[in-house]
RNA sequence: GCCCCCGUAGCCUAGCCCGGUAGGGCGUCAGCCUUGUAAGCUGAAGACCGCGGGUUCGAAUCCCGCCGGGGGCUCCA
């Protein structure tokens, strides 16, 4: 017996004529019916099931009730429907077959229609279209096969050949199936664990997430929060959400971009869909897009860079002596996501990408700049995530076997254990890319920076340089997201901290990216002045200092200090009035048990910031310095 | 988009099954206390029980729809 199950939100059919001599005699109440929320059963009966009815029978109606269950319906239509096999019984015995099928089910408690055998009808279904409304099932006396019609397509469909390069530049290659047979994943660094967890999330696909730690620690900390007034993952930040995302937008600009030798620029937000680029650049992903119309013409926000950059760059009139020209923006990206696919600040409607392209003469001109650009995101890496990240690599065989070499000296410069998959076709514009993946508390692999070799786009998109001869020549278009996302970023930044907390030690940020870096706690009001004026120099040093003027117990003020991840907590009183000696709690020495605490002087405390800092940008608080001057944008009850 | 769960003062929550319009804690504000490394004391204010509809003499409670959030599936230029 055959079953095509599909949950449906309705169902109508109408009998329209006879179909088989042996056809059911028609009741009035049979020649039509409408239904909603409903199991539609096809149901084909096969010459095999006429002699183990029962048995048939008994395991369909398991499959059934199987199937309703997950889907939490009730109703059920036993549809007769030919077409499922090739191996008909004959007419009447798979009426009698359906009949038991039908009583079966209405004795298991569904409500239960069957819809005349033997007849043509029209019918219309309204398909639900979740992963589990259509389902087919083979039935046998013995077993039930399971098939699920729309199967999980493993997320290694489109490559055919996987490997590992380790930092010493030697390859392994990894046998999907039995991946964690390979040595490289015995081996005892830490970095290990965290490729094997991203090969696994690439070859088998993620486990079942935990509740992500982020969305607690982003309100927790006044940096972001969910904005009901605006579409689903659209965020506010609030002011120290801000300053971390204008931090990490300096490092974007000052510490990558400008120093790699490119031009920023800045495109608009909204694109005219009759323009032929935008268009093919819209491509498949139509429905995702916002969109609006105004006066008889339709437009799109900005989805990605390239709709901004191409055709910017197509106007930019440039020759070989100029090559390789690199330009640089932040570009605030709207997509529309499935709702259901929006988690906290994990994937979100609009976000904003640090992003950089370079239009190369050739291959070589190519290849050197793709280097730099990896190496400069692996400092940018090893900022914001240190020891929490790996490297994936997607490409297309043949130039992954024609730089070979290349790509294992990359490798060992890089310094981080690298994933490759590779298809043996081009799927698209790049010929490799790699991605610089965070692994945090969730286990979830998360990308930051990507670097794509393009060699399709200048041609398509008609992005030429004027060569020694004359002539115009497509580049081969380099595709940099130093950040992909701002937000990503801050997701990643504060599952990394819940990594730390769930290895004991206090979950934080690093120093340079801490909204505020030295909390003063004064232990009576009499010792405001001091710490203002310990804070005038603080400053001075460039560091972001609070002071904790609130009319509150020492023990509190500490409290507040550290859950706010405050790295460098320093209570002042009589004492250090006195000696001018500060008890500095410093957090990233800590553990979560005990504090480490160190004497020093404020010289000596602005030199400890300044080292986690050295080469980092630096900005001022976005909030008064005084806590007894703070409103409160989350109130976060115990 | 689909499936499951959730939605009570700024925050965390009791009450919902079994209908009779809300009780606690934090925070806030006022006063006391002048404080030494993770929560000092007292008092006051603060709730269209997410929104809309239905059932009912009566709905936070039952039913339907919507919105928002979480988890899962799927997807991710």
């Amino acid at each position: 017996m055959k079953l095509l199950l599909i949950h449906a939100d309705g169902f109508e059919y109408r009998v329209t004529g006879r179909a088989v001599d042996m056809a059911e005699p028609l009741t009035d109440d049979m020649r039509e019916g409408v239904f909603e929320e409903v199991l539609v059963v096809f149901t084909t009966v096969e010459k095999g099931d006429v002699e183990a009815k029962e048995a048939v029978v008994g395991n369909a109606v398991a499959s059934v009730k199987e199937v309703a269950s997950k889907l939490s319906v009730g109703r059920v239509l036993v549809y007769p429907y030919a077409h499922l096999s090739s191996d008909l019984a004959n007419p009447g015995d798979a009426l009698r077959v359906l009949q038991m099928f039908e009583d079966a089910l209405r004795r298991e408690g569904f409500e239960t229609h069957r819809s005349p055998f033997g007849w043509y009808k029209s019918f219309k279904l309204s398909c639900k279209g979740h992963p589990l409304a259509e389902l087919s099932r083979s039935i046998t006396a013995e077993t039930v096969e399971v098939e699920e019609a729309e199967k999980p397509t493993p997320k290694t469909r489109e490559f055919h050949r996987f490997l590992v390069i380790d930092i010493d530049g030697k390859v392994y290659e990894l046998d999907p199936s039995d991946w964690r047979s390979c040595p490289v994943f015995g081996k005892k660094d830490p970095v290990y664990r965290l490729l094997a967890i991203f090969v696994r999330n690439e070859v088998e696909g993620n486990p079942p997430k935990k509740t992500p730690k982020h969305i607690e620690y982003m309100r927790r900390l006044e940096l972001v929060d969910y904005c009901p007034e605006s579409d689903v993952g659209n965020m506010k930040f609030y002011p120290n959400g801000v300053l971390i995302a204008d931090l990490v937008k300096d490092y974007a600009m000052f510490k990558v971009a400008l120093p790699w030798g490119a031009m920023k620029v800045q495109n608009p937000l909204i694109y005219r869909e009759s323009v032929k680029e935008i268009r093919e650049l819209m491509g498949e992903f139509h429905e995702r897009d916002y969109r609006m119309s105004y006066g008889g013409e339709n437009f799109v926000l900005r989805f990605a860079s390239d709709p901004g950059a191409f055709p910017f760059m197509q106007k930019t009139l440039f020759s070989y002596r100029h090559l390789p020209v690199k330009i640089y923006e932040e570009v605030q990206c709207f997509r529309r996501e499935k709702s259901g696919e929006v988690v906290g600040l994990r994937r979100l409607r609009s976000f904003t990408m640090t992003d950089q392209h370079c239009f190369c003469r050739d291959e070589e001109q190519a290849k050197e700049e793709f280097e730099r650009l990896c190496l400069l995101f692996r400092d940018l890496m090893n900022m914001i995530a240190p020891g929490s990240w790996v490297l994936g690599w997607e490409g297309v065989e043949w130039f992954y076997e024609e730089n070979k070499d290349w790509l294992r000296n990359l490798t060992v410069k890089m310094g981080v254990p690298a994933f490759f998959k590779l298809s043996r076709e081009m799927s698209h514009y790049f010929a490799i890319k790699n991605e610089y993946q965070v692994i945090g508390a969730d286990e979830a692999n998360v990308q930051i920076s990507t670097v794509q070799y393009d060699i399709k786009n200048g041609e398509r998109f008609k992005i030429m340089y004027v060569g020694e001869d004359g002539k115009k020549h497509p580049c081969i278009i380099l595709h940099a997201s130093s950040f992909g996302s701002i937000e990503r970023t801050l997701y990643a930044l504060l599952e990394v901290a819940a990594r730390m907390e769930e290895e004991g030690r206090p979950p934080m940020l690093p120093v340079w990216l801490s909204p505020e870096q030295v909390r003063l706690i004064p232990v009576a009001e009499r010792h405001v002045a001091k710490c203002m004026e310990i804070a005038d120099f603080l400053e001075k040093s460039r560091v972001r200092v609070g002071v904790d003027d609130r009319e509150l117990s020492v023990a509190r003020k500490v409290r507040d200090a550290k859950t706010r991840w405050v790295p460098f907590i320093v209570v002042v009183g009589d004492r250090e009035v006195e000696t001018n000696r500060l008890p500095v709690v410093i957090r990233d020495k800590s553990t979560l048990k005990e504090d480490y605490m160190k004497e020093m002087t404020v010289e000596e405390l602005a030199e400890e910031v300044r080292s986690r800092c050295r080469g980092m940008p630096f900005r001022p608080l976005y909030v008064p310095r005084e806590l007894s001057r703070r409103v409160t944008f989350v109130a976060w009850g115990r």
